[in-house]
DNA sequence: TCACGATGTTTGGGATCCCAAAGTCAAGCA
DNA sequence: TGCTTGACTTTGGGATCCCAAACATCGTGA
């Protein structure tokens, strides 16, 4: 068990990304201590954990106030964190010490093609992809030989969605036989761009590697742009991150998906 | 003035960096709300900060410990900051709403030349150049169009020497004649590749424009690496920042330089 | 003499109380 | 009727007290 304040800061960040809250909405610390049945101490902790992940603002006399993420600052955030791997992906593959965690990319590629195989895209079998998908962009992150890329990467990995690894789909899609297809194909993109990163970390090329990476995250920023497209009124909320952390279901309606633990 | 934790904070990180704590000492919050006589409540504000930014660790059930920056870990850092600033040297060159801050950038770069051409070396001229520095790099960041971009440099910015725009010297440099005229022609190099980037953002070149801007980067690496090679013993204590932020002078002994407002 | 357990001590986390600053509102005066 | 000013209220920041967990230490029994 977590400490109460990360516990609670966890509890009102998703509520932030649920759209519990109004944009823009105000909370006080008195209020929030109530509805969370803390005492403020550890409410004060959890909003500056909050302030400085961007998601609340502190005016300067008067209280905090919400600063719910949009699309489009996810798909900027998405960028940046493309960027940062793709340095991590050059300068790894001039890394000495490389070689020693090689064979964990391979397994990680080869997993993700087994179960692209079996072909099923039920909750169970995205989670296995995204524990892989990770390990294989955590690697690279931990082996580059710069350990503030990784570091930087994981200050700004708040939301799941953000998170290092993590997978985007939206419910919507992958609620028809024809969105499971594609979301199918995306995969299978992905993880060949996965192979021609390992080969060109491997043989030490490193534009190609920071090349192909930077390709690999725009399929993500163009997958977000199209769902963006899509619909104006689509927030966040529709946009499911299937990430190592996880969104806390709200204790009233139906959970969305399972807590990982 | 502002809120105490943040002072403290302030006050904490000078102490690492300036070394008045040995690396790896247990930080305890009683200890520290004795000698900056203050209550527990705002060290724990300030402890949690500079967790977050990596200055301190806390070890699970029992208390925080330094864990004070290297040179090293100065220099991945930069790397990561010019990684970030060479994509938004890249998304200016593309971004329509440019045109509105180019003469900001253009001001920036005559203001600095002017300086050069003065030829002083002194601590105010310094901080003019280091001024008109941090203007010309803020203006890329914040006129990139991705706001992200700038709110990750700011991040990873609470070390005087990381923060935006931030020129390095060393004392033992800047006090030999020989040393000062290199400076000069480190600051004359940065300048024109100041002008480089300018012009690859004004005619909407984005590959020289990311490109110039890694190169800018590349030399105030390569600079630091320089630094650490001199001596081993040296620590970040002696690589001076010139910067927005300051280290706060410790009470006993003498300022190495005054503190900016 | 060594191992194990009980107890004391240290440390961080949480609750509660107090205070200063700033916003709000209404009454009184021009 | 409109503006100003004072009191009241709300809010966040700081101090202090209490508690549980974990480490250290000492004593006792095998």
């Amino acid at each position: 068990m977590e400490s109460i304040d990360t516990e609670l800061a966890a509890q009102i960040r998703s509520d932030i990304i649920l759209g519990m809250y109004d944009r823009r909405e105000r909370l006080s610390e008195a209020q929030l201590s109530e509805t969370h049945s803390v005492s403020r101490t550890p409410v004060r902790l959890a909003l500056r954990m909050l302030e400085h992940e961007g998601l609340i603002r502190r005016s300067k006399g008067r209280g905090y106030y919400v600063n719910a993420p949009t699309v489009k600052d996810i798909l900027q955030a998405v960028a940046v964190r493309g960027h940062l791997e793709s340095l991590a992906a050059r300068l790894m593959s001039q890394s000495p010490g490389r070689h020693n965690v090689m064979p964990d990319l391979e397994v990680a590629i080869d997993e993700i093609d087994r179960l692209i195989n079996v072909g099923k895209m039920d909750d169970a079998s995205l989670r296995m992809m995204q524990a892989q998908n990770a390990a294989f962009h955590k690697t690279i992150l931990e082996g580059c030989g710069n350990d503030y890329v990784g570091f930087t990467c994981s200050r700004i990995s708040h939301l799941p969605m953000l998170e290092v690894g993590a997978m985007m789909f939206d419910r919507q899609v992958l609620s028809t036989a024809d969105g499971i297809a594609r979301s199918l194909f995306r995969l299978k993109l992905g993880n060949s761009q996965h192979k021609v990163i390992f080969e060109a970390i491997q043989s030490g090329d490193p534009v190609r590697a920071e090349g192909v990476m930077r390709e690999h995250s725009n399929t993500m920023v163009e997958y977000i742009k199209v769902f963006e497209k899509r619909d104006e009124e689509l927030t966040i909320k529709d946009l499911i991150g299937y990430s190592g952390i996880s969104v806390i279901p709200a204790k009233n309606g139906s959970a969305p998906y399972d807590e990982v633990t």
